[in-house]
RNA sequence: GGGCGGUUAGCUCAGUUGGUCAGAGCGUCUGCCUUACAAGCAGAAGGUCAUCCGUUCGAGCCGGAUACCGCCCACCA
């Protein structure tokens, strides 16, 4: 005896043991059958200091639909996973966890957490970089899996054999490969610039990883008297602390009030040096008084200038954000505190002139939220115009297709604009810089292997580099480092470049444009198709999800709860391309609901297969077997089945049609929404209850089990079009009904398209007929209000055909519209009876006791009557419209045409019926 | 300062070459526990498609303005 089958779906006890099944048997390994079409994604990979959040979900939900789409029709799919070292993050995190350790009894809160941070990294200095980087690994290995233990739980069919992480010792020679070769054709230098520095983090930053907020700030007008006579200039700044490094005043050449200072000198008050007055057409005469501090070392536009006129570049800020001895008096203070010392000072000094509320935009480390410093450094850099230059030109041409197709414009954009990147930093987990110094000539050595001695002057006394990588940098060769390069290997070959790579737009600058920049260069080809740039997932209240606002969503959680099938579908089916998704516990109730659907479904047809004779099971198991899979050319024709099977299988037919261009276009909300649209509201609202009384006799062996093979490939083949969307659910129930052995997959088994022959829209059109008069009898039945009961009808129709097809459903359309028995007549309804309801094909009396309100019947007469006159018009304002005639396409024309006369004789049987009613 | 996206039913949003597109889900209302499913079934109400011009025989859809909302980029002190 079998157990009996729950009513609510309950997808914990099923989804768990398929997730780690699917693991086991390294389902998803690519197959070595080279003449299959592949295709191939290397996923983004998540940082390891991470959890999944539910933009992961999303991701990886798109990336999970194409993949096992793909793999059902039989082509040989890779998705390979991984994780990134996520150098700063990492060591934050890592600091912060050494700061814990040694003051374990704060209170959690965001003060204690700074408070970690700085102690933290104290604790770091002096543990050295090799005991730390040790800790680095070993925080990786203990949480480092927790990712992909997410991944595997939320069904991601990924070759987990393939797993890889950007610091792999083959990833890391990958990485010092393309740094060396890159040096080598002097496309990585290294010099002294002004770069964005994180005084907290202490490291330089790319611009980037420095977000900019709008503050409302100050301008302060500073007087700085003139060397020779009486008078000073006066220069406006937001940044008062930074004049202490001034070595110039600027102005425009064209600046006739300046005209006859330029070449003077100003003394710079508080440090009384003397600086001069240059002209540089930088300077805009409208801003401020006209004339700029020039501040070499902290700003990017004074370094300019600087350039320009050859003036010193004085540092008065140093790594830590404290003013250094040049700054005189004001050294060792902060820089902010230093800022108010200065406006104290010029305030005593009376050469603060004015201070003014400025509006203006603060450079913010993305990582640590401090103010970042532009400051003079030396650093790493790496050119990037020639690099952008085949990265625009690959997006032109198409050989990458980035949908939405507006994401392609903002990134061609971004790279005609490109300057270089900053790839150094003063981190030490990380991708460590190949190079060293030669401490006795200086000179800089670049290589793949440890030199011995420096090859120009054979000193052996050589000091490495201890910068490490922005770790963008090695996410940048993700798609062929991860398959093996620089060893041109059999993976590099058969999976490079990509189909396709799917990632949010947050990432597409530092991460999609360098892998196509990096992929072009070192592999000559691009790294992927097609790049598909994700929604990001937003709370109910549109809210961004952040832990600082503590909207987010666990994905784990919200699995728990609804089932991973229920929240993959909720965000499939949101996520249009090019908006954002909007997630909310109703929506992921709903998508549960259809979960439930589906299974009870499942259950209606289970049941009653059980019910059936060992001997008919066996009949109808033999009838499905020359079929594997769909083959429904080796069935009846579609000529031999009933008409609730023809309009079924031409539905079935569409609906794989539509997903698949839907799924071909990374219109996931479209796909997800024909299959639930097909599976509830045809399959089970229509196809199951048309059929019920067969299934159900053919169980109790009063009937045929001829249905019941119709049936069962059905719901074979919608198990199939849902299982990318909804993985767990069909896979369980694939194996209930289909009762194949647990070791194979609904996810590997091929799908092959319905065939062509089951399309028939005479069926269709027919089925709709009924449907349609199934409706209009619930409908008057309800307003009738005879929902209880189970009246009798009349329908008159003068097509004989359409009689003959409702004559012969009649057994269906009494049990789905709730009906006793009906009149069917050729013509006109018969009777006094007034309330008839009409439609251009056929007249519908429902026969009843209860007088009708002759006013109720009026007023809804001439309501049908008006909306009839009114779509009438409007038929008829077209077809009276010479250009419309002339110039629309024939099958318009004749589409209006027919609503037209449908229309004309709807209106003729509503105004015949008032007239009967007027009479009356 | 540039650029991009959005504005469609009470809510969240679909609507791909301009013509059966005015839609879905949720919510609301009505009636049903009909032996697959009350996480269900059957009905219903509800929208000048932000505003204004224009192109067209025909406009949520194309073009141009305007108004809000949101995002991205930017070295103007």
């Amino acid at each position: 005896m079998e157990p009996e089958i729950p009513k609510i779906y309950s997808p914990e006890t099923i989804e768990p043991q398929w997730a780690r099944q699917w693991v086991e048997q390294k389902l998803y390994r690519p197959s070595d059958d080279a003449s299959r079409p592949r295709f191939s994604l290397t996923i983004p990979p998540p940082n390891i200091t991470g959890s999944l959040h539910m933009g992961h979900m999303l991701e990886h939900t798109e990336i999970d639909i194409v993949m096992r789409w793909h793999r059902m029709r039989g082509e040989n799919v890779l998705w390979l996973p991984g994780t990134d070292h996520a150098s700063i993050a990492t060591q934050m995190i890592v600091e912060r966890e050494l700061g814990r350790e040694a003051l374990p009894d704060l209170e959690p809160g965001t003060a204690t957490q700074s408070a970690w941070q700085r102690e933290g990294q104290k604790r770091r200095r002096e543990m050295g970089p090799e005991k730390f980087v040790e800790r680095c690994w070993k925080w990786k290995e203990a949480n480092g899996g927790t990712i992909r233990k997410q991944m595997e739980r939320l069904g991601a069919s990924c070759d987990w054999t393939r797993d890889r992480f950007t610091m792999d010792p083959a990833y890391s020679s990958a990485v010092v490969e393309v740094f060396v070769r890159l040096y080598d054709e002097g496309l990585i230098y290294r010099g002294k610039y002004i770069v964005n520095w994180c005084p907290r983090c202490g490291t330089a930053v790319s611009d980037l990883e420095v977000v900019h907020e709008e503050r409302q700030g100050k301008l302060w007008y500073i007087r700085y008297p003139l060397e020779k006579g009486p008078g000073y200039i006066t220069v406006a700044t937001t940044r008062p602390e930074t004049m202490l490094g001034d070595t110039a005043v600027a102005v425009n050449p064209k600046d006739e009030r300046y005209r006859e200072l330029v070449d003077y000198r100003v003394q710079l008050p508080l440090l009384k040096r003397f600086i001069p007055i240059v002209a540089d057409d930088f300077v805009d005469p409208k801003f401020g008084t006209g004339a700029v501090k020039v501040t070499p070392a902290h700003d990017p536009n004074d370094f300019e200038i600087a350039e320009r006129h050859k003036l010193p570049r004085i540092e008065v800020i140093n790594e830590e954000g404290r003013m250094t001895e040049e700054a005189g008096p004001y050294h060792g203070l902060d820089r902010f505190e230093a800022r108010h010392a200065v406006l104290r000072d010029l305030t005593a000094e009376g050469l603060l002139e004015k201070t003014e509320d400025y509006p203006l935009s603060v450079g913010i480390c993305q990582r640590c939220h401090s103010v970042v410093e532009p400051r003079l450094s030396t650093q790493w850099f790496m050119k990037m115009k020639p690099l952008a230059q085949p990265a625009i030109q690959v997006v032109e041409e198409g050989k990458i297709e980035i949908v939405p197709d507006h994401y392609r414009k903002i990134y061609l954009d971004w790279m005609g604009k490109i300057y270089d990147w900053c790839i150094s930093r003063q981190l030490w987990w990380g991708h460590r810089i190949p190079a060293w110094y030669c401490l006795s000539c200086s000179s800089v050595i670049v290589s793949r292997e440890t030199p011995h001695v420096c090859p120009k002057c054979g000193s052996s006394s050589l000091r490495p580099e201890t910068d490490v990588l922005d770790t963008w940098f090695s996410s940048a060769l993700w798609p062929f480092a991860t398959l093996g390069w620089p060893k041109d290997t059999p993976d590099l070959q058969r999976f490079y470049p990509q189909n396709l790579m799917i990632m949010g737009f947050d990432i597409l600058f530092f991460w999609g444009a360098r892998m196509i920049m990096m992929g072009l260069k070192f592999m000559h080809q691009v790294p992927f198709r097609v790049l598909y740039i994700h929604a990001l997932v937003r709370d109910a209240e549109r809210q961004k999800m952040s832990k600082t606002k503590g909207n987010v969503i666990d994905p784990l959680e919200i699995t728990e709860k609804y089932g991973t099938d229920a929240v993959r579908f909720a965000l499939a089916i949101s996520a249009a391309p090019g908006t954002d998704i909007v997630v909310s516990p109703e929506k992921f109730d709903s998508y549960r609901a259809f979960a439930n659907k589906i299974w009870n479904a499942a259950r209606f047809v289970l049941m009653n297969y059980r019910k059936l004779s060992e001997k008919v099971q066996h009949q109808i198991a033999e009838a499905l077997k020359p079929m594997p899979g769909l083959g429904f050319d080796a069935v009846a024709t579609p000529e031999h089945l009933a008409l609730a099977d023809r309009w079924m299988f031409s539905r079935l037919l569409t609906t794989t049609r539509e997903i698949d261009e839907a799924l071909g276009q990374y219109r996931f909300h479209e796909g997800a929404d024909k299959i639930y649209h097909f599976f509830w509201h045809e399959f089970c609202d229509w196809y199951l209850e048309w059929v019920k009384p067969e299934i159900t006799k053919a169980a109790e062996e009063t009937g045929t089990h001829a249905s019941w093979i119709n049936l069962a490939r059905v719901f074979e083949a919608a198990l199939h079009l849902l299982h990318p969307f909804m993985p767990f659910i069909t896979e369980e129930l694939w194996h209930e009904v289909t009762g194949r052995p647990r070791e194979e997959s609904l996810s590997l088994a091929p799908f092959k398209l319905v065939s062509e022959r089951v399309a028939d829209p005479i069926s269709e059109k027919q089925f709709a007929t009924l449907q349609e008069l199934i409706v209009a009898a619930r409908n008057a039945k309800a307003e009738l209000n005879l929902q209880k009961q189970k009246p009798s009808a009349q329908v008159a129709c003068d097509d004989l055909r359409i009689l003959e097809l409702f004559r012969a459903h009649q057994d269906s359309i009494h049990r789905l519209a709730g009906l006793q028995a009906t009149n069917f007549v050729r013509g006109r309804v018969t009777g006094e009876t007034v309330d008839v309801r009409h439609s251009a094909t056929f007249d519908l009396r429902i026969l009843h006791e209860e007088k009708v309100d002759p006013a109720a019947e009026r007023l809804r007469l001439e309501r049908e009557k008006e909306e009839l006159e009114q779509s009438i018009s409007q038929t008829q304002k077209q077809l009276d419209n010479q250009g419309f005639m002339s110039r629309a396409p024939q099958d318009v024309v004749r589409g209006v045409q027919r609503r037209h006369a449908e229309l004309i004789e709807h209106l003729r049987k509503v105004n015949e019926a008032l007239d009967k009613l007027g009479r009356e």
